[in-house]
DNA sequence: CGCGTGACGTCTC
DNA sequence: CGAGACGCCACGC
């Protein structure tokens, strides 16, 4: 037929990575933060954390990516705006952020379940 | 369809 | 504690 697969890659297993990135990434409340590594473990690969990443860099820029953080709190440098945006956005958030850090990432820290 | 890549993570020194 | 090196894997060309 005329449709074909086209790019095909419509399956939801493999595309869904990076829809699920954004999903997450869309439901995370302010003042609360997520990690690369947590993202990607929800999405179904602990170890993609810098695929994340990745994404973040190229993904849409209406979803809150200054909530994403590295596992120990450090902010990303490559965010728009440098370390000095992401950490004026977070805290902007009501999120402490101390020498480019999160303070008590583990009370920041985020999940889908709450 | 293979190679390089990077907003990470973990280990080692 | 801090900095450096390696590994890991989805994504784009």
């Amino acid at each position: 037929m005329h449709q074909k697969n086209l790019n095909n890659t419509f399956t939801e297993s493999k595309t869904g990575f990076r829809d699920r990135v954004y999903l997450l990434v869309g439901q995370i409340p302010s003042g609360r933060v997520m990690s690369y590594g947590q993202l990607a473990a929800l999405c179904g690969n602990p170890r993609a954390a810098r695929i994340v990443g990745g994404i973040a860099h190229h993904g849409p820029e209406h979803l809150p990516w200054q909530r994403v953080v590295k596992k120990g709190g450090g902010l990303a440098s490559g965010y728009y705006g440098g370390l000095e945006g992401h950490k004026a956005d977070l805290e902007r958030e009501g999120v402490i952020v101390t020498d480019y850090k999160v303070v008590d990432i583990g009370n920041v820290r985020w999940w889908p379940d709450e």
